[in-house]
DNA sequence: GATGTACCGTACCGTACGGTACTGCGTCAA
DNA sequence: TTGACGCAGTACCGTACGGTACGGTACATC
């Protein structure tokens, strides 16, 4: 039996649950092959945005248009398997597993910071945020929705726990954490994402993301830090 | 003669230079009936994306075709035209022109921000920077880099003046006004945008808008505040 | 060897859209 | 009154694309 992702019956429903944890079973239910056509995808759009034909895709990949329809229902299909797909690849820094101190919390958080500009930084990340951004635009696609979860929301899942964490050592002072999370992914972020996004090319080297990441994290124990 | 904004011998260069300020002058450059177009374009595209045809556009604006490829010269002249007219609208809190106090500083900061998170709340912003966004990553055509002028760029050029003079006023202390003006913009502004842009739908009011600015502020100038 | 299946390559179809050309109407100036 | 002109309305054209159909091949299973 075909691994069909949308079939008929239900076409824009896959089998993973609508607000399901960054897509963790995602690559399971796909084929190797059906892998390399997503990352062909990718490759695609960062090349040249979403504005691609689905035979531009079939003669990226290999294969026949038939096939994808097959697999992938329609192009929103296709660009929403390959998003999620992308997701599922993305892996977040482990939190501090013993009990936190402050050179413990002060590294944890500037390793978040630091991953988190690296891949938004990325031509993969912009690509797909950008694809994301314009199909929030037109309705028709949940594009927009899986990046948000599997990006901000994603961050937030996982910072607040080392916020709380923080505190409960006595560490942190804050009130409301989400307060708190909106304040350190501001000073994280700050305006680079939306620069990228809107073209500006001045992608920040490992070196500027270490500084900056230093930065933000110093900032945000100045404003949270107990002590 | 015909304002032509777009004339067939330099298809995408208009009257004003590449680099110019806001776009003071556009408004000048264009006939009322002109701005009508324009104002009902704007209405398309926050009613259906950038996605609308060019017939939609004339049939929303009751004029023909004809009309409007001779005005905008294609396709991107229109929308092109359409970002400088609505960029043109745009008016920023004027800095207070009396010696600074840490009073009147903080009432200006606080202005700046919630003024900022008003625009790039508002259904017009989200509309027209998805667009940027959709258009940057296609190359062809400048909108990105229009928004980019208008948007966190000319946020940059008023808000730092005022940094310098706090600075100069005794009130605020930093090394870098790059980075304060960074780090005052992350606070304002956090997730706020993406999430918006990605389709979250949860437009702040005015009421949340005053504390959100007063709160970013606050912190901005514990950060940088002077005493 | 026969049958079935998964897939590639490609031809094909319908449509929607960008862009152009033509027609007719109202306005204004000579 | 007449002609020029700007523009609305619409018909038209070429093309590109989403989606489907079909022929051909490799492989597996019996």
């Amino acid at each position: 039996m075909t691994l069909t992702l949308a079939p008929d019956t239900a076409p824009r429903q896959t089998a993973a649950p609508a607000h399901a944890a960054p897509g963790a079973s995602v690559g399971e239910e796909l084929s190797e092959r059906q892998r390399e056509v997503l990352d062909a995808v990718l490759k695609l759009m960062v090349a040249e945005g979403d504005g691609f034909s689905v035979a531009a895709v079939a003669r990226a990949a290999s294969c026949s248009k038939e096939t994808l329809y097959k697999w992938f229902g329609d192009r929103d299909g296709l660009l929403t398997a390959t998003v999620r797909w992308q997701a599922s690849k993305v892996r977040m820094p482990k939190l501090p597993e013993d009990r936190l101190t402050g050179e413990s919390l002060e590294a944890a958080l500037t390793g978040f910071a630091a991953s988190w500009l690296t891949v938004i930084t990325g031509d993969l990340s912009i690509a797909l945020n950008r694809a994301a951004v314009a199909h929030a635009g037109s309705g028709k696609s949940r594009l927009g929705e899986i990046v948000l979860t599997n990006g901000p929301f994603a961050m937030k899942r996982r910072i607040e726990p080392l916020l709380e964490a923080g505190r409960a050592a006595g560490l942190l002072d804050f009130a409301d954490v989400t307060d708190a999370f909106r304040s350190f992914f501001g000073l994280v972020v700050a305006d680079t994402q939306i620069r990228l996004l809107l073209g500006e090319d001045s992608h920040p080297d490992q070196a500027e993301i270490g500084n900056l990441s230093a930065q933000a994290v110093t900032k945000f124990l100045r404003l949270y830090g107990r002590g």
